[in-house]
DNA sequence: CTTCTCTGCGTATTATTTACACAAATATAC
DNA sequence: GTATATTTGTGTAAATAATACGCAGAGAAG
């Protein structure tokens, strides 16, 4: 093994929150380096002794104080070679999604401060992160068609309108309320509770609650979730 | 930045090829190091000033003289601290679809030999390869359904028994084969030569070819490839 | 020249997806 | 406190897509 290799490797986290039917990104205010002062995904060098998963977690409770409810990697940038005016780094980026609502984020080490920026209105991103962040963003779109990760966006308990809200804001296109509330409850992983709640106007709706069990069990039976808007 | 990451930074290429009915994979024999005389994925650890792509398709050359029709990145393997006994090193590994008959194989450099292995039949892989492989196959069989990709392993002109064979062969079950060629048909990225070719006995079937073009231009405007084979 | 093997094609049945409208429950404005 | 606006909750018919299924044509092998 030569051991003239000088690259650094570094993980980046794009987490995607949803409130008042606007999706999120959360981003840390550089405090040191190159990028003092820019907004860019948390993240950072992983250590040796530390997986790439912990690092991401550690990342995300050092510079955001969060934790979040669902984690994937999503790609490792390392073809531009000059990515990161410091040198050779390469970037595993993790895509994850968080519920806004459960805590409020703190800037600690590296981060000046942390917040969540509405996705129609971001800062330039710095280093390459505009880049990560749209790769994050078609991996989000695709995924909710075809992976039930919409409930790691919103409470615990939801009204059936704030999913069909989420469909409609994060994919960009109209929906049918009785076509889609058929679809979900034809999957048998929501469950209605018996509690309401209302928001502003309007006839009070249910709560339901995703059922996680029930989805990873009909997941070995090799289950299919899929939910196609219209354009 | 701090600098006392030790952490190095490695490549692996996943081959498939598909010959005789039988999806392939390429493997290469240790020449030096820890696994010196094991089959392991072809791959090694990258050069500061290229580009992590540049050095698969550099490794896959130097290895195994082999050139991919496809390429993409499957995952990067970080999470297990002791995945080479040599060190911390996390391996980004590739995806990547061949046509076996293209070319005849030819180890170079740290290998000592390069063949195809039935995925049948094959060795204890070095490492956590046999990790690695599995998630390929995963991918494989996966992509197979929503994406275009059994051309990449077949000659540039094919039989349509030969990719119902592929699918049936790759994802392992039943076809029909009058559904399969209308399906495979309507999307219109498919075009008959009007050359014909023959297998042993029975009718002589007609060349078939992917049109590439065709497809890149139906996916701008939003074109969904799907395959499903019941089980 | 008979038999075997593989190719190429069409239609009827079933399942899935889409389109579409109105009454019930509450908040707000007057 | 009454009228109005807003949101929830539900069913059915039409259109589309997926599935099941059988037989004649072209060569190769014996």
């Amino acid at each position: 093994m030569v051991n003239d290799q000088k690259i650094k490797v570094a993980v980046d986290a794009i987490v995607f929150g949803y409130k008042n039917s606007a999706l999120y990104v959360l981003l840390v205010q550089q405090k040191y380096g190159p990028m003092k002062g820019k907004w860019v995904l948390p993240g950072g060098l992983v250590q040796t002794d530390e997986s790439l998963s912990e690092a991401v977690r550690r990342e995300l409770k050092e510079e955001a104080g969060i934790q979040v409810n669902y984690l994937e990697q999503l790609y490792t940038f390392g073809d531009d070679i000059h990515r990161d005016p410091r040198g050779r780094v390469i970037s595993v980026a993790y895509f994850a999604l968080a519920d806004p609502a459960k805590f409020s984020l703190q800037a600690d080490t590296d981060a000046e401060d942390a917040q969540w920026f509405d996705m129609d209105s971001m800062p330039a991103a710095g280093y390459d992160h505009a880049v990560i962040i749209t790769a994050a963003h078609d991996r989000l779109r695709n995924k909710l068609s075809y992976q039930p990760i919409g409930f790691d966006l919103l409470d615990k308990e939801f009204l059936f309108s704030e999913l069909e809200n989420l469909y409609c804001t994060i994919l960009g296109s109209e929906i049918d309320r009785r076509n889609f509330r058929k679809k979900i409850m034809s999957y048998g992983i929501v469950d209605e509770t018996n509690k309401t709640a209302s928001v502003g106007s309007g006839r009070p709706g249910k709560l339901f609650r995703f059922n996680t069990r029930k989805y990873q069990s009909l997941q070995k039976v090799g289950f299919h979730f899929e939910i196609n808007l219209r354009k």
